[in-house]
DNA sequence: TTGCTTGCTGACCTTTCGGTCATTAAATAT
DNA sequence: ATATTTAATGACCGAAAGGTCAGCAAGCAA
């Protein structure tokens, strides 16, 4: 007799699965990716996907889950270790955690969650509840913190930290649709927060 | 005899067939669209539509190219045609445009652009050479116009209007995937320009 | 009225793909 | 060894949707 045919693995095939998902999602998007693709880069059969998770739906918010979730955990944590003034810390491991996401896997779900948006809404939802409302929370903290502490002014800025994403999502958007023509993202965010900074500084 | 059950009208047919297409596009997205539902708002079947598009594709194409052409130049028109100083061309005029765009038919060709431009290169390219770059030139042209009349400084925004579109791919994007979580887009916008604005300022 | 061209219809074909399930065999317990 | 459990397979199903085509009828010419 050969070789076994497979191996029963219950306790990797999750995360293996989620893994070849993303991968094959980031190539050809979410309703273009057929559940066989995943299967087959998985080195798995389609049956054996469908016991662990419910819906191709379902495989997609675990890709969200496992890819996303922690980066904003990691802002977060950051946030909260940290005994940096208001600007040190904007200056320091803020705008390097936003130089890093244009290149990162991140940015690849929020080219999905943009095109899967209009048709699941409860993604949206999960997405909102998990990444987008945190990040948010996490912005205005700093720069309550900064108001506070007398290093910045009250503004607009405040009730706005989408300014702080905006050149994230350009540099993200620039790169999903003119992937060859470059833009030096790096310099785009940096300049946005050097703005931002001389407009709120007390 | 009753009626006649159809009128043959070959000049009309494909603009509006175009125009139920971009419709129902918004609406749904690309993919989710039914060919049989384009023929259908366009009061008419979905072999007609096959004759004057070879593919779902094709009319995909047609309809960016319809809704992009006619506004390719309002922007650069307003900038020739205007005798203003830069700073009340970019607080008048410009500002004026970027508010207007996220709100408008334009902002759902972007959000199809994000989701099809990794299989559309030749879309891709055209949007690039009618709009994109045209209005980046524009961008920097008003900012250039400044530098000599000594309105700005020299600084990196020159060279990075995209700063300039940052604000409104946000808002875009904003509403395409939180539709219901409000956002005060003209205030962001409005915002950013006023930040660019002390920013540059000689 | 008659005959011809062609815009137009809608039933139909074919393929694709998400999801199911009867069956197999690897691992474990007895 | 044998029985039991369950991870894993892959053939299959049914619905959906892109695309086709034989035929119909509107409009025109004679």
């Amino acid at each position: 007799m050969g070789p076994p045919r497979y191996q029963r693995r219950k306790q990797d095939r999750p995360q293996e699965i989620t893994a070849a998902a993303f991968a094959a999602f980031a190539e050809k998007g979410f309703t273009a990716t057929k559940v066989e693709e995943v299967a087959r880069r998985a080195g798995v059969s389609k049956g054996l996907l469908y016991l662990y998770f419910k819906t191709k739906e379902e495989l997609f918010k675990a890709v969200i889950r496992s890819v996303v979730a922690p980066r904003i955990d990691e802002l977060t944590r950051t946030l909260d270790r940290s005994d940096l003034g208001a600007e040190a810390f904007i200056r320091g491991p803020l705008l390097a955690f936003m130089q890093r996401l244009p290149g990162s896997r991140a940015s690849i779900v929020i080219r999905l969650m943009i095109s899967e948006a209009p048709r699941h809404p409860d993604l949206v939802d999960y997405y909102w509840d998990k990444v987008a409302s945190r990040g948010l929370a996490a912005l205005r903290q700093v720069l309550e913190r900064g108001v506070e502490s007398g290093e910045f002014r009250e503004s607009a800025v405040t009730e706005l930290p989408q300014l702080f994403v905006a050149p994230v999502m350009m540099s993200i958007v620039w790169g999903t649709v003119f992937a060859e023509r470059s833009l030096d993202t790096d310099r785009l965010i940096e300049t946005q927060v050097d703005m931002i900074l001389s407009y709120i500084k007390a």
